[in-house]
Parts: C-alpha cells; structure tokens; sequence
DNA sequence: TTGTACGCGTTATCAA
DNA sequence: TTGATAACGCGTACAA
C-alpha cells in the first residue's frame, strides 16, 4: 500500500502539505496542489481509513446488529440502513447473530443469549463504531444496552425498555386502520378479523387499529367478529367457516399466511374471492403476489425503520445533547392494492 | 474510552507489561498477572481495535460486497459467510450497492455500474479489509476485479472472468439431475421440461443435467419434451398444455415461480397435482412450501456458497502462495421433498 | 506557502 | 520479569 510519505517523498514536499492537499484544506501553492494529485492518481494512492480513525478518533462506521438475517424482514431494514449510510458517508459493520439458527423461535428466552448479545456490542466497541443499530427479528420489549453506553444506539422493529435508547417500529395500529378504512370505502361493514398470536403487540395494536376504523365510520364492533388465530395457515383455515356463518363479506387477516389458509377454505367452499368475500392481509410477504388472485395486503414500512433508525443515529453523532427519553419512532404502513377485495356497492 | 495506558499507570507497571500479559505472552509475573487483570475487569477495559490493526497491518475483516441485499439468494449467501467469519474471528464489512433499487434489472448493462464497483473496492481497500467477496444477484460471468488487486478476493453465485479471481456457484447440473433422478426414482420415464429464459447459464446447465439423467437411466432423451419458458409464472401457465398433450407424467420446472403456473393451469384442467401429474421445482423460494401440495423442489446451497467463499479467502490469507489458476468451486443443492411428486410405481 | 514535530493506542524489539 | 522506545499512517499546531 501506498502512504503519504511516499507521494510526500515523490513529490519533494512534506506529508503535511500533501495531507492538506488531500483534505481541500486552501493553503497550498496551485503548483504542487496539481503536483501532489498528479502523484496520487499516478500511484493510485487510497488513504489509510485506519491511521485516519485512530487519529481522528471516530471510525465513521455504524455497528449494525440483527438477530438473523434470514428472516424476512431483516434485509429490507438492513436496506434502509444502508441508503442512509450512503447519504452520510458511513459504513456498515454487520453482526449476525443468527439467533433463529442456533437456538429455534425461542431464541431470547434462552440462557446464553444475553451474554452473546453483550459481547458483540463490546466487540463492536472495540472497533469504534460511532453507533450501534440493533435489528430484533420479531417484534417484542427488549433490553439489550447497557445503560452507560458511550454511543448512540436505537432499536429497529423491537421495543426499547431502555429509557435512553429510542425505537423505531411499525405502526402497526395505522396499519390495520388502512386495511379496514379501504374495506370500509369498498362498501364493506361486516368485516371479519382472524388475528395472531394472544397477548402479541402485533396483535393488539392490529385489533385496535381494526376497532377505531369502524368508530370513525359510525360502524359497531361486534366481538363476534373477531376469530382467534395463531399467525399460521391452519388458524385461518379454521376459522373461516365460522366468519363465514356469521355473514362477514370480508376478512382481515392479520398476516398473510394466515390469508393463505382462507383463501384454502374458501376454494373448497367455492366461494370466489374478492366477488363473494374479500381477503385482505398484512405483512406484503413475497408470496402474497402469487395468490390467486393475488393479495391485497398492508405492507411493512420495513426500509423506512431501518432508514429512521440510522438517521437517527447519524443525528445524534451530530448533535450529542439533544436526547429525549423514550424515544418511539412509529413508521405508517401502506397499502398493496391488489385484486382479492372488490367493491361492494 | 479507558486505554492500555490508564491501566499500566493505575497498576504501576508500564505499557509494554500490560500488553504482554493482555496477549498472553509468558513474561509476567503471576502477580502483576493478576493485578493488571482484575484492573483491566474494574475498569471495563476493552482493546482499540483500530490501533491494533493500524500496528499489526491487518484488520481481520472481510469486505463483503452484495450487488442487492433485497434478492432472495442474498441473505443465506451472507448467513453462511458470517457463519465462516464467527469462526475464524473475522468479521464482516458490508457494502450492499443497492442495485436492482438503483437500476432496475439491468444494472449490469449500465455505464456507471463498473465505476460504482471500482468505488466500492478502493473504498473497502482503504478501510484495509484483508479480503472481499463479491455475491451476485444473479448468476453470470463478470470481472470485478482489477488484476492487480492486492488482496484475496472471490465471487460468490457470479462466475469470475478474472484468472486469479475464484468464484463459487451453484451445482445446476447437478441440481436438475438429482430432480430428475427422483423423478424417475418414482417410476417416471416420461419427463417434461420448461426451462428458464434462453442462453442463460442456469437454464443450459440445468437441462445437461436433465439430459444426463435421463441417459445414465437409459432412457432416450425426446426433444419435445422441451418446452420453453422464462422463468416466468405465465410461461409455466401456457406451456402445461403442451406438455400434458405430449403424454409427460412429471413436469420439471426450472424454478419455483414456473412450477407456480404449471400448479395454475393443471388445477383448472381438474388434474390432480402429484396424483395426476407430479411437479418438481427449483431454488426453493419460500412460497415453495405454501403452494398446494406443497411443492417438491432442489434448494439451492446458498449458504454453503457463502461458507465456501469465506473460507477460501481466510485459506488464502493464512497461504498466500497457494493459489489456483480458474478456480470454479460447484456447490450441491439437495432435494427439498414435499408433496407434489408422486410414485408411478 | 511549506515543513517539523507530536500524538492517536497498539505491538515488538531490545536492553536493563 | 520488566520498561523504554520505535514504529504503524495520518492530521494538525506551530514555526519557519
């Protein structure tokens, strides 16, 4: 490699006028400023980022730290990260704990995980990252800061319980409001729910983003619409013959392999979906396309929460006093409009 | 942030000692041992990398360059590179270039395209990563790096143009031979094909495969089993008649999106999937599973690929005079065995 | 306008 | 068994 010295030396100058040069700092002849550059692209000269963060004690990288990037939401978010660290001239170093691989779905129950999770935000210390992104794979509280954290850090998708570390999450009772707002403006009023998991953030706030649309259109609630699933195919197999009785002419399902199993159910039933009753789901999978027909879905602001959490990041590298407590960044969800809710009017 | 300094003062010792005995070196004795430890513990002390690499000359981190983190290979390749680089102690600098966002699907016809990687190289060059891996978003021949570069590099999916340049890849040969060997496992003779688009290289390796399945089987190869797809769901769509016309009993579609259509088209031919006609696939997309039946398909070995690469790098960087000439590391894929293939026996 | 000299936090050499 | 001290490549006062 190349150094200063060398094109100092090339050149018959010092280091410090060619490290001026090389900085756009205004003192330098135009002579030797040609000279110099002249010099470096003829030795194909590359600054020595290391030297550089050592003197100048920040490393302009961004410690990014996901539970598993094989879930589907990570590279969206690890996507938005990175845009924003092209804006700002920042880098990226990843960490990838893969969590779902090593210990199954009930990876953050489990004994290790804290001691795993700390020495890899002191491993990402040491190298002096400016900052820390913590990527959780799914939804839930979480604490994994210590509360004297030098940097700045934030939380994408999950929850902080860390009153000084922010969050940046779906919004998720947005979500479900333009789900049911869109089902509603298509003549829509009996609208079936088949929900996740009980006691899910997700599912609470989806259920009450349901219940406030139908109050802002002077719709009731009734209870008895709401089916309880589990997230997967067979709760939303299971359940749609009972919506069906009840004389729901659409379904909210409250993700889309849960819509997968309805739309199963309805087939057999021979029900055509979108003319006879309409599905509409959430998450905007990848598969959702491939349904038949394929389905409209509220899509995850995914590249969004991973943009705001790092711009959120940068801008407290650049103004280290303007910190508020608890700090939640919700990001509005969007809909995919596609072919399986039809108009009832 | 405490350094090596402040706690070679607080243990009256000098800086030197307390290096040593932080890497271990024999000569110390075991009380300044355990007094410069236990300072070390108190006061959470945590070693600057960034000086460390500066003196040592190596950073221990592998650039990883990924043409688009959003592609479904993508996330696997990177799984298995951090896999290798949790290891070996390495980790991992990631420069996701955003392409398919950038440019659409023909990013790599684009002018700016070589430059943005040239950019993207020197940037992690500077960062003085020990080595990088380029991965593809989809697989062709490419040449990334200049010649001269300094450090081991590889491809990962893409195939190298480059003579000193490795590239690891996807076995489709033998990915459609393992197909059609279960096919014919299951008392299958008569096979269909819709392949991918024309003159790609998945599409012609793949059909090797098929051929030289089809004739280790002894069974004669019939041209006009051949029908020509592009990948597409429409293609599998529209060329199931054909090829149920033609008398086949098992259709190999050359991915997971074709196998899509061909589901699509047999279902309103009231034939029964597996039953009927099997289906077998290719990549194993995560729709794959949630197809009905699901969907017998080869899973492509992306992490592997991953893990390959990286390892090959740090083999490279412990033995850097052993290298190969045109290397082309094949990975095999593996049958992912569901429920649309049946036995014909 | 340019050059000298120092320091960033380490490791490594050599002398004590 | 320990401690000075010289690097590593760069930025920057301050002097020239």
């Amino acid at each position: 490699m190349v150094t200063i010295k060398e094109i100092a030396k090339k050149c018959n100058v010092s280091i410090a006028t060619v490290s001026n040069i090389l900085n756009g700092k205004p003192n330098a002849s135009e002579e030797t400023r040609k000279k110099v550059l002249e010099t470096v692209k003829q030795l194909n000269y590359t600054p020595n980022y290391v030297a550089k963060n050592l003197k100048m004690k920040k490393s302009k990288a961004i410690g990014v730290i996901v539970e598993d990037i094989t879930v589907f939401c990570t590279p969206e978010i690890i996507d938005g990260i990175t845009k924003c660290c092209e804006e700002f001239g920042y880098h990226i170093l990843l960490t990838n704990m893969r969590m779902y691989k090593k210990f199954s779905d009930t990876y953050y129950v489990n004994e290790d995980f804290k001691q795993i999770v700390d020495k890899e935000i002191n491993e990402l210390l040491s190298k002096q990252v400016d900052g820390i992104i913590y990527v959780t794979a799914h939804e839930r509280k979480l604490k994994c800061f210590s509360d004297n954290l030098k940097i700045p850090a934030i939380i994408a998708y999950g929850y902080s319980k860390n009153e000084f570390i922010p969050s940046v999450v779906v919004d998720d009772k947005n979500g479900a409001y333009i789900a049911i707002q869109y089902l509603i403006d298509n003549g829509h009023k009996n609208i079936g729910v088949i929900t996740g998991k009980e006691n899910s953030i997700h599912t609470n706030d989806r259920l009450e983003g349901y219940q406030k649309a139908l109050y802002d259109n002077s719709i009731c609630f009734n209870p008895e619409f709401v089916a309880k699933g589990d997230w997967s195919r067979e709760s939303g197999y299971n359940n749609t013959d009972y919506l069906v009785n009840k004389g729901v002419t659409a379904i909210f399902c409250m993700n889309d392999i849960i819509a997968g199993g309805v739309y199963d159910r309805l087939e057999q039933l021979n029900k055509s979906i979108g003319c006879d009753i309409s599905v509409i789901g959430f998450d905007n999978r990848e598969l959702a396309v491939f349904y038949h027909p394929s389905l409209t879905t509220v899509a995850l602001p995914l590249f969004e929460i991973g943009y705001t959490a790092c711009k959120n990041i940068i801008d407290a590298l650049d103004n280290p006093d303007n910190i508020q407590k608890n700090q939640i960044i919700e990001e509005k969800c969007y809909l995919m409009e596609r072919f399986s809710v039809q108009s009832k009017k």
